[in-house]
Parts: structure tokens; sequence; C-alpha cells
DNA sequence: ATGAAAGCGCTAACAG
DNA sequence: CTGTTAGCGCTTTCAT
């Protein structure tokens, strides 16, 4: 009890020393907290990670201690001694954003679910090529990796594979290099738009991308989006083609409008790959007098609140974002507990479809 | 260079040692540096500094010896011993952001801006609240913060002025408590959109704002257009009303339409006040048959990549988020070289207007 | 112009 | 159950 008095008030006079010289608090570091509490350093130390027995009242003096002086503990010191950042670099296509709106909800799923595990999320951009990987690896700046906008062809991989850490990939890339994936199963989506327009009676169905810059075969979800509704198409024995856009934006639809209505007023059904593409749907249809949901039916691949925002709410499947971020971010952290990569692909499947008003029932 | 030989010797040693134990390459320090250019550890320090001076013959040693081993200092051993950690906090408002799209080229051109300068960027969300401000600065996480989407009466701003770190406001709180803070000119903005009205003849002016998800008066940019809108217009003797949608999305504006246009055929202006409702705008005029630029005029507040990527081609002022950002970017710089925070507020003037299509010339 | 050495604040092995 | 101690890899004196 006296050493412990004793290592207390030279603690005081620390903070004193220091209130003193710089004429503001500095930030308190474990020793504080351990002479406030008249422990050793170590033992606030164990408190905090719980790694061996501490008896409930010397905690409880630490707890108090901590709090009252609301001790953090120095990242940089504990990322140097521990091994381990608590930090996950999160590697985003920004500047040529296949859908800068939908970006938002995969991020902030991955900083809710980071957080949740007590990591903070480093944000950087493709721009930064694959050095960037590198960089941070071996600045240890980070524990992990989740990979975005994944592209068949993606330069990313191959150095990410080379990193001895934690990455997980959204989409599929040619070669995985033995890394984890998880995407969605668009090609389970593509049937189920299908199969809506092939119950209610539909025979003609127009397939339409988002446009000239998003080429499909660069990327495995759109064209596995577009594999899937040709073969179901098949399948259903449906009349079925693609219209691309030559033009973006509403311009790029108004020109198609021609391809796109050439079978009108026999069981046409659009697909729209995109919500902004269904939006742009809907407003021709609007502007060719043409009713979705009796006329011809607009179905979509675009998630709830966008369906439902929409006038009138629109028949979709649902690509969750969220649900996609939450599987990547499991699988990291199983990996960041241990366990040993897989290679494998982890798909999300989409939510049952939802029939909304834009659904003709032909038959 | 006897003693460079040893040191260079016993350098193999380890890495050879650390090789045979985990049969794989560790990965490598500022000693392994020294031992491999037979210099000392701190000269490997002072050569990727600059802080005092090194032979020609050094310096091209070390750094040949850097390239070789593609050395990276540990972040967290500098953030221990240099005091800064060359990472920027970046607190966004992701859950009920104004606008999902707009948000990311603010956040791609604060990272790039910060890399440019070796900081690297951990992104936050609000939800995590003013303790998660504290806790990135007592943890030592970041040396400085960026705050984005602030409201008037933002409770981070509080948090953020005690914190003795850096902080650059995006956005004008009520009370600044002292912190500098970047906005655009949206007033200044008003006033070009109204005076293109005004000059070129128009008598009525609405105002669509982006609806009662977004309430004007939490978000000093939209009250301060609003307000320079209403005074230019009382100032160049032009009716004008500002049409709040009671609905979101198209069907707010759809609602709102007999409004809109109750001032028809009369040289009839409409100011919107974000992209999405500039293209709801457009979309009700189509529908009404109405022609933007010889029946009616839609002037907006947008980028000049949306205002020309709608069909027509949109009159707008632009607010190019990527300035905001760069402003934003230089002042905390500014602060990070050791400037004492002004309290002062900088806005990023409005580039000129640019008249096209949609302005009808009645005069 | 360079080297030796002292820690920054923490974790974890070692020693009771 | 708790304390003592040895560094993690770097920046920055102090010494030459």
């Amino acid at each position: 009890v006296a050493a412990a008095g004793q290592v207390a008030r030279v603690a005081m006079a620390r903070l004193q020393g220091v209130k003193q010289r710089n004429n503001r608090r500095a930030i308190p570091t474990s020793r504080d907290v351990a002479a406030l509490a008249g422990v050793s350093q170590s033992t606030v130390s164990y408190v905090m990670s719980g790694k061996r027995a501490i008896s409930e009242e010397t905690r409880r003096r630490v707890q108090a201690a901590i709090e009252q002086l609301t001790y953090q503990p120095h990242a940089g010191a504990r990322a140097l001694r521990g091994r381990r950042t608590n930090v996950i670099a999160l590697v985003v296509r920004m500047r040529e954003s296949l859908d800068p709106a939908g970006t938002i909800p995969y991020v902030e799923t991955i900083v809710e679910t980071a957080r949740a595990r007590d990591y903070d999320v480093v944000l950087v951009t493709t721009d930064e090529g694959p050095e960037g990987l590198t960089r941070l690896a071996k600045r240890r700046v980070c524990d992990a990796f989740v990979l975005m906008d994944i592209r068949k062809d993606d330069d990313r991989i191959e150095t990410a594979a080379g990193l001895e850490l934690p990455v997980v990939l959204m989409g599929i890339p040619e070669d995985r290099h033995g890394l984890d994936a998880v995407d969605f199963n668009t090609r389970r989506a593509a049937e189920l738009l299908v199969d809506e327009l092939a119950d209610t009676g539909h025979r003609h169905i127009v397939l339409v991308g988002a446009g000239p810059n998003t080429p499909p075969r660069d990327f495995h979800f759109i064209s596995e989006f577009y594999d899937g509704a040709r073969q179901r198409a098949v399948l259903r024995e449906l009349d079925f083609v693609v219209v691309e856009r030559e033009e973006e934006g509403w311009t790029g639809i108004e020109r198609a409008a021609d391809r796109l209505l050439a079978r009108r007023a026999d069981r046409l059904g659009w697909i729209a790959r995109t919500p902004q593409v269904t939006d742009w749907l809907l407003q021709l249809a609007r502007l060719k007098g043409l009713i979705p949901g009796r006329d011809l039916s607009i179905v979509s691949l675009c998630t709830k609140t966008t369906a439902t925002a929409l006038t009138p709410p629109v028949t979709n499947v649902s690509p969750e974002p969220r649900d996609l971020a939450r599987l990547a971010m499991t699988v990291l952290f199983e990996l960041l507990d241990g366990a040993e990569p897989s290679g494998s692909v982890r798909l999300v499947e989409p939510a049952a479809l939802e029939r909304r008003e834009t659904t003709a029932l032909f038959s």
C-alpha cells in the first residue's frame, strides 16, 4: 500500500509536471492508469486484454482509473508490440466507379462491421495500384484487406495474394490466386426475373444493360447476369434480346427506344439491370403512354428501397449490398481469427422476387 | 569498413535465422537496411527524413538497400516515437446521407490529396458520435480530422474543438467553437441562377428543393441557397415561390406538378437545387409536353458533368465537390504545418453560370 | 558527416 | 493473482 501510494505520487508529479510545462493535459498512458489504481503497468494491460485472471477488487480499481482518465491505449505502441494494428484496408474503385451511389452502403456496412470488432478502416483507392497494397502491408498500417469492385483481370489480385495477410475479394476475378471471394448470385437473380416474366405469360424479353462504359465482360457479376437470363429464357422458350445502349444516360435509352419497343403490344417484358436504368425505363414508358403492369412489364435488379421509391413500385429481385458486405466481413474475420484461406467463393443468394405494380399478368 | 562488414554479417544471420524459422521472408526493418548498406540504423532514418546532411555516397548506398529490400518504415513505430501518425480521419454521414452519390467525389478527392502528402485516411461514420472522435484522438490513430456534412447544430463540433488536433469542418455550423470551416458559396450560386432568369426575361420563379427528408433549416448551405435566391428575386422584381415536395422521390414532383405549373405559359423558370430534382423536372416537362428552353426554363445547381449528361443539357451553376474537398485539405495541411486555427470560414465561389439548352430567351 | 544510445507506450514472457 | 522486465522499430538527442 505504501508502495502504491508512492507510485501514485510519482504519477501525480508527472501529470502536474506536464501540465505546468505544456499548460494542457497530456494524454494519459497505461502507466498513469496504473499509478492511479495503485497497480503495476502490466496489470492495466491485462485488465484491458482479459488475458489473465484479475481479482475483482483490482479490476474495479483499474477500471475506475481508466474511466477517470478516459484512458485509451496508444494505437501505435500496440501495433508495434502486439503485431496487430486493428485496422482493415478497404480498397475501392472511386474514379471510374460502376455505381457511385451504390458504393456507399457497402462502405458504410464494412465500417460498421469493422467497428463492432474494434477495427478501424483505412480507405484506399484502386488508383494507387498494387503498390498501394504493398505499402500498407509493409508499413504495417493494416492487418487485412477488403478489395471491392473486382474486375475479371484485376491487377490487384496477384499482389494481394503475395501479401501474407488476410484478403477478401468482393467480386470474382478470372484467377483468384488462392484468395477468398464473395459475390452476389446474379445468375440466380436473372433466373428469378426471367421466371417471373415467363410465369405471367410474357413472350418477349428485352434485357437492358447499363451502357457502353460498363463493358459486361469485364465484371463477372454482370456477365453472369446476362448469361443466366439468356439461358433461362431459352429454357422457358421465350424470345430474348439484349439492348445495349450506345450512349450514356437518358439519351442512350431514348435512342434505343425503337429497339426496346420493336415487339410492343405482344407480351413484352423489360429487365433492367440497374436502378438507374429502371428509372429510365419507367420514364420511357410514361413518355410513350405505356402503363407498366398493364401494357408491358418492367422487372429490375435493384434494392427494395429503390424499387418501392419509384413510381409505380417496381417488381424486383434485391441484391442487398449490406448482406454482401457482411458476408465479406464474416470471411475476413474468420481469416483474422486464424482460418486458412480456402480460395473459395461464397455467394449471397437473392431474396425471393417481390412482385409489385410493374408486373403485367398476361396469362 | 571492417565494422560495416561485421554488422552486415550479423544482419544476414538475422535474416537467415528468421527465414529458417518461419520459412518466409520477414518484413525488413531499418536495421536490415542499415546492415546491408553498411551504415548505422540512425543514418537510414536520416536518409529517409532528410533531416540532416548525408554524403552523396552514403545516401546512394542506403537508397539502394532500401530498394533492394523494398523497405517501408513501420507505421506504428513511427507514430510511437515520432508522435505523428500520418493518418487523417474523415468523418462522414453515411446512414442518412443527403446525397449518397454526391459523397463519393469528396471522399475520393480527400483520399487523393492526403496520399499526395503521404497521409492515409481512416473513414469514420457520424454514427459513432462524438466519442468516436475522442477515441481516435486519444488512441493516436490520426493526426487530424475532416468533418463532412456539418449540420447547423452538429454535436461533433464541441468535442472536436476540445481535441487539440487540427480540424476542418466541411459545412458551417451555428457555433464553430473556434474551428476552421469551408463551404460552397451557395448564396452566390443562387444569385447567379436568379440573375440568369431575370436577364432572359422571366417573370416567375419556382425554386424546387430536395424534399421533406432534408430540412433546409438544418444545413447552412441549403438555407443560404434559399435565402440568396429569395432576396435576389426581390431585388430583380421577380415573382418567387418555393415548392417543397411533401413526398420523396418522383411522386413528390408529380404531386406538386400543379403548383409547379400554376403560372405556366407566363415566363416561368424552375430552379432545381439538386441533380436528382433537375432530372425529375426534365421528366415532368417531357410528360407535360413542355419544351425546356422554349416553353419554360430549367436552371440547376449541379456539376457540369451532371448538367451535360442530361437531355437536354441544362443551364447550371457548378458547385464542384473536388474544389471544396481540395480547399478543406489545403486548410488542414496549413494546420498540420503549424498554423493556428483561425476559426474562419473559407468559401468556394461558384464558377460562372453556363448557359445551355434549358434557358428560354424571353426578352 | 556519422554513430551510439535513449526511450516512445505497449504486450507477453518470466518470476514469483 | 500480481509485479518485473525485455524488447517491438523508429526518431532524435548527444557525442564525436
